[in-house]
DNA sequence: GTCTATACACAGATAGAC
DNA sequence: GTCTATCTGTGTATAGAC
């Protein structure tokens, strides 16, 4: 495994460093507001040696954006083994998460810049997330029918709202924080399918969480 | 009420044609992909006409930023009357939603376009904007003590995963389609207090959204 | 308050040697 | 595969007349 971090990496070919370093910048600056010598710079080769590796700009976006979502795909496509929706919807949820906190650069900017991408390309990109969309939504529909997600509200809205809760930690989580990938993952997660009201004023039973997804109480 | 849309509108100042305009442009191509060309031609005036109103550009941004927190700052200054936490909670969330649903453009600007600020505007806009998220927290804080909202998790994440939950409609929300503001908003709160988890099977009691926020079934 | 004209910097991209 | 040199378009902003 290779730790070390952004486009300054070893071990990575000329090309693939354009598209780490293309990330984090486009991820700061906005894909507009990254020149192409600013990444050529990051990644230490003259401003026209990029040419030889990327046919321009926006193919590095569309490249980014592709990447981003097939990494989601990935996640999504768990085996059926028969497991119950809700509990193949929590595994998807959150690995989604770790996954795009893992490449936060990549997925931060394919959510923001897609609409910097040529008509093609962006219809092409769009076309990809939405059937990401739809299998994750699949699945809650599922969960709906099996008795485990409430079915008062429209399956399209508990989709938008799951995404809704995962993505934006894209832009603040920080790995360097108290609380790991996988631990907010596990507190949204709790916030999602359990929601943030206490529980019932306690019956002598226990409070919660048993059932639950257990997150535990973070200090901080 | 005037009910034209975008920077054509009538009765407004050339000035605040160009801060709707504004809105308009960097929330659809960002702000460094807007030209000031293109704002000026949308306004119906020259390029340099621009000047006249605005120091520079980055003038706009900023101005964007402000009106957008200062609207939060007014829906979170809610009048204490004693009431529950909890419920005040509820009204500063939908309110916080409606008011950003409703400026979409200068909110999602502000959402995506701080890093675009110089470093001195840039710590001012975080600087307002953290206080409004305080200010939210501290009745995250309260709703706790009370014993209405569960306090296994770090208040600081409770506030968190409601603001992703909120802030990422702003992207996808469409006026002209089948659901309000006000319907999102209640859907949402829903989501986030009483989870998405089918109630306990049931024990011969009303399914739920008795007590809860009453989300109904939304067709589409 | 708006215009025409223009200054000046810098962007993305190419040519062609090594 | 990387370089130096350069083309060409377009960006923000200003000067100064009306």
């Amino acid at each position: 495994m290779n730790d070390q971090q952004g486009a300054a990496q070893t071990g990575l070919s000329t090309g693939e460093r354009l598209l780490v370093g293309a990330a984090e910048l486009f991820r700061e600056k906005g894909y507009a507001g990254t020149t192409t010598r600013e990444l050529s710079a990051l990644v230490g080769i003259q401003n026209a040696s990029l040419y030889h590796h990327v046919g321009g700009k926006e193919d590095l976006l569309y490249s980014l954006c592709v990447a981003a979502l097939d990494d989601v795909a990935r996640v999504f496509d768990i085996p059926d083994r028969g497991e119950e929706p809700a509990k193949v919807l929590e595994q998807m949820a959150r690995g989604y998460l770790e996954q795009a906190l893992k490449d936060r650069d990549r997925h931060a900017t394919m959510l923001t810049e897609i609409r910097s991408l040529s008509p093609d390309r962006r219809a092409a990109v769009v076309a990809r997330r939405d059937e990401n969309v739809a299998r994750l939504r699949s699945v809650i529909v599922s969960a709906q029918e099996a008795g485990q997600v409430r079915a008062d509200i429209d399956p399209k809205y508990l989709t938008l709202a799951l995404f809704n809760l995962l993505n934006w930690s894209i832009f603040w989580f920080n790995p360097d924080g108290e609380l790991t990938k996988e631990e907010i993952g596990k507190i949204l997660w709790s916030v999602y399918f359990d929601g943030v009201a206490a529980p019932a004023p306690a019956r002598t039973r226990k409070p919660r969480g048993t059932k639950g997804s257990g997150a535990r109480k973070a200090t901080g």
